[in-house]
DNA sequence: CTATACCCGATAAAAATAGTCGTATATAAT
DNA sequence: ATTATATACGACTATTTTTATCGGGTATAG
C-alpha cells in the first residue's frame, strides 16, 4: 500500500540516467537504458513513449535515435508527474470511479479526501529534480 | 498507485463509527458495523481483530459484546496506524525485501528514500483523530 | 534497402488484494 | 447445562491490479 508502480519507478530511473549524461546531447535509447539497469526493454520502451507523449521527453527516430529531456526537471512537480503517468491520484478510488456500493453510507470520504489533499500538496512541492540529487 | 487498502479503509470506517457512538459505552460489534456500511462481515471482523491485537481496540466477548476504542485517537499517528495494519511503509519494496535484481544498478534508491521519508513524516504529523473531523 | 529506433494496441503471466470458510473459544442469558 | 452471540484465527479461493510480452506499425540514417 502507498507504493509507486514499476512504471513510475522505471520512468524515474530513465530520467535520472538522461539527466546525468553529460556530453553527447544527453540522448539515450530505451534499449540502452534497459540493459544498463536490467529493466525489461519493452516495458521501459512503452514507459518512455508515454513520457514522450506527455511532453516530458523528446523522441528522436531512426538509428542513433533515442530520447532526451525536453524541459528542465525543476519545471515538473511530482504530483503532475505521477498523474501524467498513472492518472488522478487518490488514496481511495471512490474519488474518480464511482462504482463503490458503500459510498452512500461511507463515513470517511470527506476526512480521507482531506488527507489526500495533504499528500497531493506535498508532492506538488517537490519536483522531478529531487530524483537527480 | 499510492492507494490505501480496503483493510485500512474498513478499519477507519469502524474507528469513526465507534468514536461517534455517544452513549452506551461506545461499544459495537463487527456484524453491526458491517451491516450499516455494507462491508463483508468476515473481512471487517478480521480487520477489527487485527486492531484489537495491535492494542487499538479492546474486545468484549460473548453476547452483547463487541469492540471499543482503547486509547484516544489523538494518541496514534497515521504513520504508526498504517504500519500496524500493513507493515513497513515504503514507496518501493526494495526498502524491506531485498530480492530486487536491479538494486545493485539502481540509480534512484537514495532519492526515492528521501521522498519516502517526507511521506512518512507527513503521516506522522497526522493522527487518527483526523478521521473523526 | 536495411538496420535501428520509436510507436501502440492487445494479450498473457504474475502478484497483490479482497473475500470466504471452517473451526475454536469466551460469555451472557435462559 | 445448553444455547445463542460474539470474538479469534488459519487456510483457502476469487478477483483485480500490476507487470511483462507479443505482433504489427512508422521514421530515418547510412
Amino acid at each position: 500500500m502507498l507504493k509507486i508502480t514499476r512504471k513510475v519507478e522505471y520512468a524515474l530511473i530513465a530520467l535520472r540516467h538522461l539527466h546525468s549524461e553529460k556530453d553527447k546531447s544527453k540522448l539515450a535509447s530505451a534499449k540502452e537504458i534497459a540493459e544498463k539497469y536490467f529493466i525489461p526493454v519493452e516495458l521501459l520502451a512503452k514507459t518512455m513513449q508515454h513520457m514522450s507523449r506527455e511532453g516530458i521527453l523528446e523522441a528522436v527516430h531512426g538509428p542513433h535515435g533515442g530520447y532526451l529531456i525536453k524541459d528542465p526537471l525543476e519545471k515538473i512537480n511530482l504530483k503532475d508527474f505521477f498523474e501524467k503517468m498513472e492518472g488522478p491520484m487518490g488514496m481511495m478510488d471512490c474519488f474518480f470511479d464511482s462504482d463503490c456500493t458503500i459510498v452512500s453510507a461511507c463515513n470517511i470520504r470527506t476526512p480521507i479526501q482531506r488527507i489526500n489533499e495533504n499528500m497531493r500538496s506535498m508532492f506538488e512541492k517537490m519536483t522531478l529534480s529531487e530524483i537527480t540529487q
